[in-house]
RNA sequence: GGGCGCGUAGCUCAGUGGUAGAGCAUCUGCCUUUUAAGCAGAGGGUCGGUGGUUCGAGACCACCCGCGCUCACCA
């Protein structure tokens, strides 16, 4: 570690040696703008129009061809990469400053379009500005394009660990990084501009929460020194959105960060991005349908298309999606009736199918486990998974005609959970025992069991409108319309161990 | 937490017991339409750490550190 940081020492060293003879030269190196007027591949891709026309561009520069009096080089903008010339005859003491910059400096170029010999659209420089001086180098790839125009990449910048750590360094080697973040934030403009289409309305609720629930999930704790009171983050938006509808709105929705202080891996983060959305006179029917457009509406709006490969599946987002019944599902699978099953029936049908079970307690834990493990792999099409038991589901309305049945639905899309939408329960008096159940599964051992709510129970008790809730995570569902299989290649800083940077 | 794997130059990697290597990047010189530009030369490493085996360790063994994948946990 010692020796690298020395032999790194050496490139920078030499970059502030460059750095203080441009000074020296009347350069300053950390310019205060630019005035850019065109990007590289508006220019690429317009060139009849550009062609002899002076424009002026700025960017990274990404690499270097120096022929003695002649330079070529490739500056990297927003938009893609486009290359620059420049003549010692013609622009003297910037052609020397040039000579002291480095790949990653950050330049601004003024200069005509045309095309080089060997065909590719160029500016010509006429002037040359130092934008900022880069005293770091980059671990920059070499990209080769063929015939065929496909490119193959040299020497790539692959250290997922120095990717997700320095993400600024990622985005600015690896343009398909930055792909995919930009069509992260499209997919999110498109759903608010779908919902507010709809008359939703966008609405922020607390993060630091004095109780957690609306979820089953390990809170992180916090303090909050003045008022002297440990605080949660919160781990869903639920309880306060649906305080909002008892307060006199219809349709209500957040997009935001939850919490939950649990296991990491390629679908887990732990900070996330939610959307919870609540209509009021609605039923999990009625949200149905509307989940299914708000999936027709990404398809189109930003892909044009409703079919997706996911890790080799292809997936077809055109509506309607398959429905299946949760019981009915587990009853083919594999025979049994998880309702009218006792906790020892169900604990031995989960024996026979994975080995280890002693983590795992409680009827509705039990029920749970087996769906995972028989059928939830199975659903790689858009499906709803429909009508869950009771005793899985504290926040959702009984079913108007089935017994120990809620009126719930998931979708399910490659074998992953990607939505929660439940007809949500109104009944004040329902809703407390539903909350003392919690609190025996709590006191049984049960670390995700809620803690009774009794200020979101006394806003029921004023009367809550009956409603439709759903819950979609944002970071699942940009990993499928990107095709990315990592949560940690959809969100910009994953959480990592703290760096020990000397 | 379990299993598997990885850690060698700034980057990507080769090196399975005998003088630490390659390409790119860097530096010097030449080169005024190049394309992983080219040509000639140069610098850069206590091979993640500690201990051990051995005449000899980057390599083998043990432990530690860091990371990745995976299983478990986790809507």
């Amino acid at each position: 570690m010692e020796n690298t940081k020395t032999d790194l020492n050496v490139l920078i060293k030499r970059r502030y040696e460059e750095l203080e003879e441009l000074k020296n030269k009347g350069f300053e190196p950390y310019a205060y703008s630019f005035d850019t007027n065109s990007y590289s591949e508006d220019i690429k891709n317009n060139f009849s129009e550009y062609e002899n026309n002076t424009v002026r561009i700025s960017g990274r520069i990404m690499a270097i061809r120096r022929m003695g009096k002649a330079s070529f080089a490739h500056i990297m903008d927003f938009t893609g990469r486009i290359q620059i010339y420049l003549k010692k005859d013609e622009i003297g003491e910037e052609y020397a400053a040039f000579k002291l910059m480095d790949i990653g400096d950050i330049i601004g170029v003024e200069g005509f379009v045309f095309k080089t010999r060997t065909g590719e659209i160029t500016v010509h420089a006429n002037k040359l500005s130092l934008l900022a001086k880069s005293i770091r180098p980059l671990p920059i790839p070499k990209e080769v394009e063929d015939d065929k125009g496909e490119k193959t990449i040299y020497d790539q910048f692959a250290d997922k660990e120095l990717r997700y750590r320095q993400r600024y360094v990622d985005l600015i080697v690896n343009p398909d990084v930055k792909k995919v973040f930009i069509l992260r934030s499209r997919i999110v403009t498109t759903i608010r501009n779908f919902l507010d289409e709809r008359g939703l309305l966008e609405v922020e609720t607390p993060i630091l929460q004095p109780l957690y629930g609306g979820a089953a999930a390990k809170p992180f704790i916090t303090h909050h020194n003045t008022l002297d009171v440990d605080l949660y983050l919160r781990i869903a938006d639920e309880l306060y959105l649906k305080r909002l509808i008892v307060g006199g709105f219809d349709g209500v929705y957040e997009i935001s960060k939850d919490f939950r202080n649990e296991g990491m891996d390629r679908s887990h983060n732990p900070e996330f991005t939610m959307l919870e959305l609540y209509a009021a006179y609605k039923d999990y029917n009625w949200m149905m349908n509307f989940v299914e457009e708000i999936f027709e509406n990404i398809c189109t709006k930003v892909f044009g298309k409703t079919e997706f490969t996911f890790e080799g599946k292809t997936i077809d987002f055109k509506r309607p999606w398959k429905r299946i019944n949760y019981v009915d599902s587990i009853k083919d699978k594999t025979g049994v009736d998880v309702i009218n099953s006792s906790e020892e029936e169900l604990k031995k049908l989960l024996k026979n199918i994975r080995l280890d079970t002693s983590a795992i307690s409680g009827k509705a834990k039990l029920i749970d486990e087996i769906f995972s493990q028989t059928v939830e792999p199975d659903l790689v099409q858009p499906t709803f998974v429909v009508d869950y038991p009771l005793i899985l589901s504290p926040l959702a309305k009984k079913h108007r005609s089935k017994e120990e049945i809620v009126e719930r639905f998931e979708g399910y899309v490659a074998g992953k959970e990607l939505c929660n939408a439940f007809s949500e329960l109104n009944d004040p008096i329902d809703q407390r025992q539903r909350f003392e159940e919690q609190v025996k599964q709590k006191s049984a051992g049960d670390e995700e069991a809620h803690p009774v709510d009794e200020d979101f129970i006394r806003a029921m008790e004023y009367g809550m409108p009956p409603m439709a809730g759903l819950g979609i995570g944002i970071d699942r569902l940009i990993m499928l319309f990107t095709s990315q299989s990592s949560i940690r290649d959809v969100i910009f800083f994953p959480q990592m161990k703290p760096e020990q940077i000397a």
